[in-house]
DNA sequence: AATTGTCCATACACTAGTGTATTGTTTGTC
DNA sequence: GACAAACAATACACTAGTGTATGGACAATT
């Protein structure tokens, strides 16, 4: 019995698709990625989570690294894409403020899955050119989004730029230190109000 | 010719040393982490750059785990050990403000392969809970540390906490957004000029 | 000079992974 | 219903890695 069974159509999470598609397997390679980052990423285990054999696999892609390059570019797209839905409304300045720290902050940090992509993005970024000029691209269009928003506290351009890349690294800095543990939502929205408190100290009016 | 020579003493990189220590390995096995992160680590590899076979490692170390639990250890005591020359020394609150900032940006950014080690360990925090127990208690340590120096720019507790804590995640960010690319230098320079401003700023009397 | 402990080499068995080639099996379409 | 395309299974060759067992080389004793 050396479970060589035929297996007419194979039993999946989903059984009414039959056929996978590119994205599926993307999707999938997210869930591995997200669990153990990029080195986690490997093609015989992502079969078997789809339930399917890596025949499958090299149908729709080259090969590893053609996975790995899809995988980035919708990351990518996605992360610019997403962009538009931030864009400032034109309302008080406080209150948007408040808002797109809220969304930098308590609502990243909701999205377990998204964030652990994000970050192991960014390691994978450390040793691996490609990945650096994604991460890279993404990390100045947030940047330069926010200025636009920074740009009603300050008239100095380049204090508009480094109140953005601070408040930046700051959200970058505290989805890598709070991880999810206990009490981290409390501690979350605490900084978050600090923040708030601390650019909108640096009004030009002071 | 199966290379099978007897090879009487292994050429090594330091011909003095005939005989390898355990800090060795974990020196050599810091390299393949600060490169590639804690995937990256593997015996074999680490056995081929120090000129040896995996004999020795399977002297000095009972397992691969083995090695990984050691290199974890070793690094969080460094880490423990090394906040004792941080302590602030008494002077002018703004001039040791300056310098712990300059001490956590311009100088940890400097040490590369130190950073690369310590976003390596973050990075292998997310999906092993050891090591994420060795960063917690690091992490609190380093916050518990600036306290000590933000007492002297509030009195409400709660306050120096949260300052304490958005400066060490603001640094934190720093170091994973800024990776050593080209202007970075400049640029974390006025992130620290502002994140002093910022500190300084928040100060009781206003 | 023999012995012991330390450190390393060698050989073996084993597992997990990639990539390729070939052969099914569905599914849609005419 | 025949045909072609899309998708998946199977089998093979290959590489890299772990762990173990055993023996060899060398240094320091004695």
């Amino acid at each position: 019995m050396t479970d060589a069974k035929p297996q007419k159509r194979r039993s999946r999470k989903t059984p009414e698709k039959a056929q996978l598609t590119r994205d599926d397997w993307l999707d999938a390679a997210a869930g591995e990625v997200a669990a153990g980052g990029f080195s986690n990423l490997r093609v015989l285990t992502l079969a078997k989570k789809l339930g399917v054999t890596r025949g499958s696999f090299y149908w729709h892609f080259k090969d590893h690294e053609d996975l790995v390059v899809r995988f980035l570019n919708r990351w990518r797209d996605r992360r610019l894409h997403e962009l538009q839905y931030w864009k400032p409304k034109g309302g008080d300045v406080e209150t948007e403020l408040r808002q797109i720290l809220e969304l930098l902050l308590t609502d990243a940090s909701r999205n377990i899955r998204r964030l652990q992509v994000e970050l192991a993005v960014r390691d994978f970024a450390r040793r691996n050119d490609y990945a650096a000029d994604l991460v890279t691209e993404v990390d100045e269009a947030r940047i330069n989004q926010n200025c636009e928003l920074y740009e009603r506290l300050s008239s100095d351009p380049q204090r508009i730029r480094d109140l953005s890349l601070l408040m930046y690294v700051a959200t970058i800095g505290s989805q890598v230190v709070l991880t999810g543990k206990k009490g981290d939502a409390e501690t979350i929205r605490r900084v978050e109000d600090l923040m708030a408190r601390v650019a909108l100290g640096q009004r030009d009016d002071g």
